[in-house]
DNA sequence: CTGAAAGCGCTTACAG
DNA sequence: CTGAAAGCGCTTACAG
C-alpha cells in the first residue's frame, strides 16, 4: 500500500537503515554480504529513493535551471536554443540531474525566476547569452551566489564570475570570410548581429580582421538574427552598394533572409552574390540553395556547459571554454 | 551567513514556528497581530521557504512533468507543442507549481522518464497525445497511479482513465469543409493526419460528414503532419485526380506543403485550388498566400489542461473537455 | 564495516 | 488562536 522507505528495505535485508543508505550512495564502507542483501531487498520491495528527503538531508536539489531571458516567442523559433536545451537536458540526465526550463522574458517573469531559483529549487543555472536583456537577473543571481554558466562569452561584465562555453566566433568568421575571398569575391558585405551579443561582436571582428585594409564600413549592416531582419539588412546593403558579390551573415536565419531578398531582387545565389551564414542549424538546410556556413558544435557545447556547471556547483572556479568551429560548404557560396 | 529558517522567523516575530508555518500556508487560525509580526519577520530576515522540506512534510512535489513522447526533433519544430509548453508553463506558474520538460522519445528515455516520475519528482503529467508512440509509457504511468491529462482525446484505450482536453476536431473540420463547399468548390480533397492520432481520426470524419454521399475515397490521402508530407500527399492527389479544386489538410504544416507543391505544379492558390489547414499556428501566416484554417484555442487548452490535472491530483475524477474551434479566413481559400 | 542517533526544515494533529 | 511535539524519509558524523 504505502511506498517502501529505506527502513522497510533495512528490515528485509536485516541491516540498519544507515547501511541501506550507504549502499544507495555507493559508499564503499559496506561489506559485500550486506551490499548483496540490500540490493536484493531493494528489488524485492520495489524501493525508490524519495528525492525530497534526500534533497533536504543533503541540502541540494539535484536539478538545474535552463534560463531563457529572451521573449518566449524567440525560444521556440530559434533552432540554436532547441539544440542547446536538448543537448544539456541529455547531458544532465546522464548525471541523474533534472532540468527545469524557466522563461524569464519580462520583468515579472524575471522576478518570479529569481525567487524560484533562490528558494533553492535548483543548484545552478544554464544560460544562453543572446543579448543583454537578462543582465539584471544574472547580476542578482550572482549576488545570491548562484552558480551560472552561459553559452557564449558573457558580455555584461560578468567575465570571470560565471562559467562560459562558446564556439570560436572570431575564428569561425575568419574562416568563412577567407573562403569567400578565396572564391574570388571582391565586394564582401556582412550582416552583423546585435552589438550587445557575443556573436554580434566577435563575428564582425573576424570579418574585419580578414578584410583588413579593404574593410569598408558601408558594407556592414546590423541585423537582429531573424529571417526578416536579414532580408531587410540585405536590401539596405543593396541600396548602398549594388555591386556586392558576397554576404556573410552572422547567423543562418539572417542568411536565409538575405537569400530570399536577393532572389526577390533578381540576383542569383551564388552566381551573382554568394551568401554564407553562421550556426549550421536547421535553417541551413531549409533554404535553396542550402547554406554554406560555420558549424557550431552544439552537442559538445551542451555537454561542456553541463560539465563546467557541475564543477562550479562543486565549488570550483568558473572556467571559460572555447570550442572550435568548422566550415561547412554547401550551395550558397 | 546561513539561510534563515522558519525558526529564525519565529524568534524574530516572538511566536512559535508552528504559527509561522500557519501564516505561510494561509491558514486562518492565526491572530491578526501574530500574522503582522510574522510577515514583518519574514521580510526582515529575507526568509524563503525551503521547498524540499515542505515537499517532504507534505509528500507532494508541487511540480508536474510535460511529457514528450515524440522524437526530440519533432518537438521544437512543432509550433503546437511550443504553444502548449508555453501556455501550460504559464498556467502552472500562476499556481506556483513548476514544470519539467521530459523527453521520452525512445525506449531508454521512456524507462528513465518512468523512474523519474514514479520516484515522486512530480505530482502529475501533462501529455500531448500525438501518436500511439507513448502508449506503453502511459500505461505504466497509469498503473503507477500517476495523474495524467492529455491534449487531444486519448486514442489508446485510455478513455476515462486520464483527463483530456481537446479542440473540437470534428466540428472544426466540418466548419472548414462547409466553407469550401459554400465557396463553390466541387472536388474537395483532404490530406488526413496519421490514423493513430486523435486529429487524424476526427478531422477526417468531419470532412466525410460534410461530403456525405459525395465522399470519394480517391480524394483522401494520408499525411504525416509535416510540410514535406503535405507536399508529397498533394502530388499523389494530383496524380489521381487532376481536377481537384480544393484541399483540406489536417494541419497547417501539411497545408503549407500542399500550397508549395501546388505552386510547383503550376496551379494558383486559391484561384485554381483552394487550400485550408487546421491549427492556426505559426505556419498559417508564413505561407503565401496565408492560410485559411481552423483555430485551436491553445491558451485555453493549456489552462484547462492544468486545471484538470490539478483536480486529478486533488483526487477528483478525470474529466474530458472539448473546446470550440473557430474558422479563420485568410488568403488560401 | 555497522548501528544508534541527530539533524535537514517544514507541516499538522493534539492539547490547551 | 497557539505551542510543544511528532513525523516526513533520508544522510552522516560518531562510536564501537
Amino acid at each position: 500500500m504505502k511506498r517502501p522507505t529505506i527502513r522497510d528495505v533495512a528490515v528485509v535485508a536485516g541491516v540498519s537503515s544507515g547501511t541501506v543508505s550507504r549502499v544507495l550512495n555507493g559508499k564503499n564502507w559496506v561489506s559485500p554480504e550486506a551490499r548483496v542483501a540490500v540490493e536484493a531487498a531493494i528489488r524485492s520491495t520495489g524501493y525508490r529513493v524519495n528525492p525530497h528527503a534526500r534533497n533536504l538531508a543533503m541540502s541540494k536539489s539535484n536539478s538545474v535551471a535552463f534560463l531563457l531571458t529572451e521573449t518566449q516567442q524567440v525560444l521556440f523559433e530559434d533552432p540554436n536554443f532547441a539544440a542547446l536545451v536538448r543537448g544539456t537536458t541529455q547531458a544532465l540526465a546522464d548525471r541523474d540531474v533534472s532540468s527545469v526550463l524557466i522563461m524569464a522574458g519580462d520583468a515579472a517573469e524575471q522576478a518570479r525566476a529569481m525567487s524560484y531559483i533562490s528558494a533553492g529549487h535548483v543548484d545552478g543555472v544554464l544560460l544562453a547569452f543572446t543579448s543583454s536583456g537578462g543582465n539584471p537577473l544574472v547580476r542578482r543571481l550572482l549576488d545570491a551566489q548562484v552558480p551560472i554558466v552561459s553559452c557564449g562569452m558573457p558580455v555584461g561584465g560578468f567575465e570571470g564570475r560565471i562559467g562560459s562555453v562558446s564556439a570560436d566566433d572570431a575564428h569561425g568568421a575568419v574562416s568563412v570570410v577567407q573562403y569567400l575571398v578565396a572564391q574570388g569575391r571582391r565586394r564582401i558585405a556582412t550582416i552583423a548581429g546585435p552589438p550587445d551579443t557575443p556573436g554580434g561582436i566577435a563575428r564582425l571582428e573576424g570579418y574585419r580582421r580578414v578584410l583588413a585594409s579593404r574593410f569598408d564600413p558601408a558594407l556592414v549592416v546590423e541585423g537582429d538574427y531573424t529571417v526578416a531582419g536579414g532580408a531587410a539588412a540585405l536590401r539596405t546593403l543593396l541600396a548602398r552598394e549594388p555591386a556586392i558579390d558576397a554576404v556573410f551573415a552572422a547567423n543562418d536565419a539572417m542568411a536565409v533572409g538575405a537569400i530570399e531578398a536577393l532572389q526577390a531582387a533578381g540576383r542569383q545565389v551564388p552566381t551573382d552574390v554568394a551568401v554564407a551564414g553562421f550556426d549550421d542549424n536547421d535553417f541551413a538546410t531549409r533554404s535553396t540553395p542550402e547554406l554554406t556556413t560555420v558549424r557550431q558544435p552544439f552537442p559538445r557545447i551542451s555537454s561542456e556547459m553541463v560539465r563546467v556547471l557541475m564543477e562550479l556547483i562543486g565549488g570550483e572556479e568558473p572556467s571559460a571554454i572555447t570550442l572550435p568551429t568548422s566550415l561547412v560548404v554547401r550551395g550558397s557560396a
